[in-house]
DNA sequence: ACAAATTGTTTGGTCATTCAATCAAAGCCA
DNA sequence: TGGCTTTGATTGAATGACCAAACAATTTGT
């Protein structure tokens, strides 16, 4: 049974990480955690770092069926027929969704964040990670910005960033503080983006 | 010496914990860099979470002289007589020369947010940095909703929040990829939130 | 003298990683 | 079927290094 001990320590990493964090774990907590010895972490998984982009890309798993459950997927492309602006408003309830479901991934997330601010393995994984996330913002809102009335100036590459960004930052004032209302956030980014993304066409006034 | 002494340890800290990070930099390496002997960073700071905290205060310093300089300060009340949409501008305009100006001090902030993950005393240090910035960000968006000619559904604090948690995400993205282009995303950012402060009042259409 | 500042070592513990040894299973040959 | 071997899986202890914090001793300033 192999592979099914490669994935018991995968998942007893993930939840090891998730309760005490990264610098807090020990390889041998993990192994503990997983009912096998403390050299086998290491058996199956050359370093800590290691480990911890396997724990992390084993807790999107789920979220990321969920999304393609929705018909999406976080790289392939969007569907032709739908409408964008329907998507990026399913995009914001999921949002609100995932905050409930997955607190514990996203708390990895930021973890595996702050580790990667001074280990360029971790930093890696880091871009990457979020490269894929801003890209799928950015086909979202290139789509939307194509049926937009009034085109903005910014590109939808920028739109992306700030939108993601935005998330990112309500998630981390969830994360850091439970009291904070992520829900009325999100919807505030919502009503924004929706409204800008609506706006009519400008009809007079002065170029700027 | 003694305040001198215990302002050099608190820079020392500060640059050896913007170079290195927080997990990998012993009080060994902060007071080698101080020039002073190893058990003095303990005499003065109880705890390395203590240094942290005076390190990322300390860093924050220049940042908070250049707002009061610009007539802005972080804990004070809005300035009665300006334009609110004016400071909404300047805000943005602000955050992007920061991002040119204050590059390690977002670096050891972004380390005491993974830091404070899992790390009572630190996470209590971020949720009060994280409060007070966002509360900043809501006086001014306060002011601009009370001048908005069609007024919005979600509150000021939730817009501060998302606004905030933008320029954060916004940030990440940049010190997480030098390539990265924050300046576009911010002003991506701006465009939208601007549009949406100075839409015209809605003359028909249904209720949503 | 007295207190504060400063030193440099010791303490007590942690941890990732390595390694030699054991175990289990699967093939191979008679 | 039964012994023999090889390979991979698994163990648990050892290695080697690191570090925060405590401490006793020394210096400095008043």
């Amino acid at each position: 049974m192999p592979d099914q001990t490669k994935e018991r320590i995968v998942d007893a990493a993930y939840r090891t990480l998730v309760k005490r964090g990264y610098h807090e774990t020990g390889m041998k907590d993990i192994a503990a955690e997983a009912g096998v010895a403390p050299g086998l972490a290491h058996y199956y998984f050359e370093t800590k770092e290691d480990l911890l982009v396997a724990a992390i890309e084993h807790g999107c798993q789920p979220l990321m069926r969920a999304w393609e459950a929705a018909g999406v997927s976080l790289s392939g492309p969007m569907p032709e027929d739908a409408d964008p602006m329907m998507f990026a408003r399913m995009g914001f309830e999921l949002a609100k969704e995932e905050l409930k479901s997955y607190g514990g991934l996203f708390l990895l997330t930021f973890d595996m964040f702050g580790v990667g601010l001074h280990n360029p393995k971790i930093a890696s994984a880091v871009r990457i990670f979020i490269e894929e996330r801003r890209a799928f913002v950015a086909r979202i809102t290139q789509a939307v910005i194509v049926g937009m009335a009034e085109p903005p100036l910014a590109s939808a590459g920028a739109f992306a960033a700030a939108i993601w960004g935005s998330l990112h930052g309500i998630y981390l004032q969830k994360v850091m503080d439970p009291e904070f209302d992520a829900e009325a956030a999100i919807d505030a980014l919502s009503e924004m983006t929706i409204a800008f993304a609506t706006r009519p066409r400008r009809t007079s006034g002065t170029e700027g």
